[in-house]
Order: structure tokens, then C-alpha cells, then sequence
DNA sequence: AAATCGTGGCC
DNA sequence: TGGCCAAGATT
């Protein structure tokens, strides 16, 4: 009933997405569903759309990804957030070209074993690309369903969400309710007075959509410090590649010291005279905020461990926002030569 | 299984 | 302006 309801708004009112066919069309290639769905996780579509958009024109198939270069497609993802989806995109993309002869499996099931690939994704790409009546619970869904349902539990949730899955169109459907979660049932101010289910749904009945989903409080952010380090010599600044695991793994960077403790200046990658520049890069993660304060030195070029990256075409290194901002910071310093000396 | 993992936009 | 949030996955 209500799928049916869900799906004839979406008939009239769909998003038209770069990824995305119209409603009733044929399915889009698996490719892009992948691509865009990856791309998509905790990630809002405004943000996606000039990477996706980039990434298909560079790499138009799985073979032409899977053949790229560690670095290359890292730097292409830089400021996107959330770099292990990068290294699992690889990943991914290698094991569909060497053990699935180039096509992505059609069913959810073998889906999820991807790297890179979970519950949600497995769904919404057998859903979109393959009509498999999977059930797709994203934030969205969670938020729509909870609602219409006033459900407490994630469990419940996934229930409800299974017992509405229509075997027909599940692609479609799966990208209404997203829809709809994205444009009506939003998280704030929700729009109900023009929401086609605004009639069967207990939690606007109940004259308060915004309590739910119910979420958990969220821990305080600690706060940290640590020293970048600008080292610049003839016309190039020293860059690391950073581990592949942990924060910002993989990802090309100026070298730092350790993060918390009270950074020093002992954690350089050599001894020089450091200049401090002020204010420090003040950067927000997901489970801390960061000051970072960037040092700057003109130094002889050796042997130090990393890449000296020419300074004219550092927006081809691919740095991540942080070390993007503490570079742009070092730059306009670089011009201005008012850093104090320490 | 709780913690980890980015970034930008919004109010 | 600071907290909240976004088509989650991994360990």
C-alpha cells in the first residue's frame, strides 16, 4: 500500500543524479551504481556529484579503474573524506576485473563480500542495477520508516522496511524512499504538509516527526595539537605518503609530529630553523577537533624520506583538506614573510 | 561491539 | 558559532 503510494510520488517527483536513470527506465550500468553508491556513503550528493562526474570521465569502466595507480587514485579522491573507501574502491574494483571477469556478481549476497561493500550497499546496488527485491536500509530509510511506524529500535526499523519492499521496482522504490527521506522526511523541519504517506504515519499523528529517529548523545570531541612541518627547498616542499590505515590513510601529507601530547618541535623531519606561522589550521574530525600549528623552514635538499613536490603544482599532490588548508596557510605566509621566528 | 574514520553545509 | 548531520564500512 504504502510502497505503491511511494513509488507514484517518485514517478513525478525523482532527483535527476548524474548516476541515476529516470523512473521505469531500464537500470543504469553496475558500474556507475557502484561508483555513486560508494562515493555516496556518508557523503551529501552536492559533494558527490563533481567527483563522480570526474571519476567517470577518467575512469569510464571497471577495467580502466582497476588499472589505475594507487597514488593517482588516491589524489583524485582527495577532500572527499573517508580515504579507506578510496583503498577499498581499488580493491573492489581488482577483484570484479580478476575474479568476475569485469561484471560486478548480481546478487546481494555475493555483493557484500566486495571490499568496500556492507549491508546497505550490497541492497542498493542489486535494488538498482539488478531489480533484486533486496531490502535497503540506509539513514534515510532508518528516518522514513521510524517515523511512519513510530519505531524505537533498529531492529524494528529493519522489520518494517523488509515487510515494505515491493517486488516490483525495487530499484526504484529503494530510491524513492531516499528521496523522500532527503527532500520531505528530513531530519529537521520535516515537510508534511506535502508528504504523500503524511496520512499514514503515526509519528506526525503524534504531532512530533523529529523525535525520531531516536538517537544516542554523542561523546564530547576531545581536542588535540600537533606541528606540521613546511619544509621548503628550491622551488619544492617535502610531502609524505601517510600509513595506509588509520587517519587519512594513504594519503600523500606534510610531515607531523605526534598528535595530542604537547606537540614539539623535536618531531620534525630534520633539525632547521622552524618558523611558526599563527593562527594554527584549526580542522574538525569526525571524533576530534585539531589545531595544527604549521612550521616553516627553507632548508638544503637531501635525502629525507618522502617526495619533494614541485610548490607550483601542489594542487596535483591530492593533499587531504587538512594539510590542503595548512599548505594554502603557508603559501600566502611564504609571500608575506611576517612568520616569527622561534 | 564500541571506536574509528573527513568534510562541508546548515541553522 | 558550534553542534548536527549526510545513500556506512571496518575492525
Amino acid at each position: 500500500m504504502t510502497a505503491e503510494t511511494i513509488l507514484a510520488w517518485y514517478d513525478r517527483h525523482a532527483r535527476t543524479l548524474p548516476w541515476r536513470s529516470p523512473p521505469g527506465a531500464s537500470p543504469p550500468d553496475p558500474y556507475r551504481v557502484w561508483l555513486s553508491e560508494i562515493m555516496l556513503q556518508q557523503t551529501t550528493v552536492a559533494a558527490v556529484k563533481p567527483y563522480y562526474e570526474r571519476f567517470l570521465a577518467r575512469w569510464p569502466s571497471i577495467e580502466a579503474l582497476a588499472a589505475a595507480e594507487d597514488a593517482e587514485l588516491m589524489a583524485a579522491w582527495a577532500g572527499l573524506g573517508y580515504y579507506s573507501r578510496a583503498r577499498n574502491l581499488l580493491a573492489c574494483a581488482r577483484t570484479v576485473v580478476a575474479e568476475h571477469g569485469g561484471r560486478f556478481p548480481a546478487s546481494s549476497a555475493e555483493l557484500r563480500r566486495l571490499p568496500g561493500i556492507g549491508d546497505y550497499t550490497a541492497a542498493a546496488i542489486a535494488a538498482i542495477a539488478f531489480g533484486e527485491p533486496a531490502v535497503v536500509v540506509d539513514g534515510n530509510v532508518e528516518r522514513v520508516v521510524a517515523r511512519l511506524f513510530a519505531l524505537e529500535s533498529k531492529a524494528a526499523v529493519r522489520l518494517q522496511a523488509a515487510a515494505l519492499t515491493p517486488a516490483e521496482r525495487p530499484g526504484d522504490y529503494a530510491q524513492a524512499m531516499m528521496d523522500l527521506g532527503a527532500t520531505i522526511c528530513t531530519p529537521r523541519n520535516p515537510a508534511c504538509a506535502i508528504c504523500p504517506v503524511r496520512s499514514d504515519c503515526r509519528a506526525f499523528a503524534l504531532g512530533a516527526p523529529e523525535a525520531w529517529p531516536v538517537r544516542p548523545p554523542k561523546p564530547a570531541k576531545p581536542h588535540r595539537r600537533a606541528f606540521a612541518f613546511w619544509a621548503e627547498a628550491d622551488g619544492h616542499v617535502l610531502l609524505v605518503t601517510r600509513p595506509a590505515k588509520g587517519l587519512l590513510g594513504g594519503m600523500r601529507a606534510l610531515p607531523t609530529g605526534a598528535w595530542d601530547a604537547q606537540p614539539s618541535l623535536d618531531d620534525a623531519p630534520f633539525p632547521a630553523p622552524w618558523r611558526l606561522l599563527d593562527p594554527p589550521v584549526r580542522h574538525v574530525f569526525t571524533h576530534f577537533s585539531l589545531d595544527l600549528s604549521v612550521a616553516c623552514a627553507s632548508v638544503r635538499r637531501d635525502n629525507a624520506a618522502g617526495e619533494w613536490w614541485p610548490m607550483d603544482r601542489l594542487d596535483q599532490a591530492g593533499l587531504p583538506t587538512l594539510f590542503d588548508k595548512a599548505a594554502r596557510l603557508a603559501l600566502r605566509e611564504r609571500m608575506t614573510e611576517t612568520a616569527t621566528a622561534c
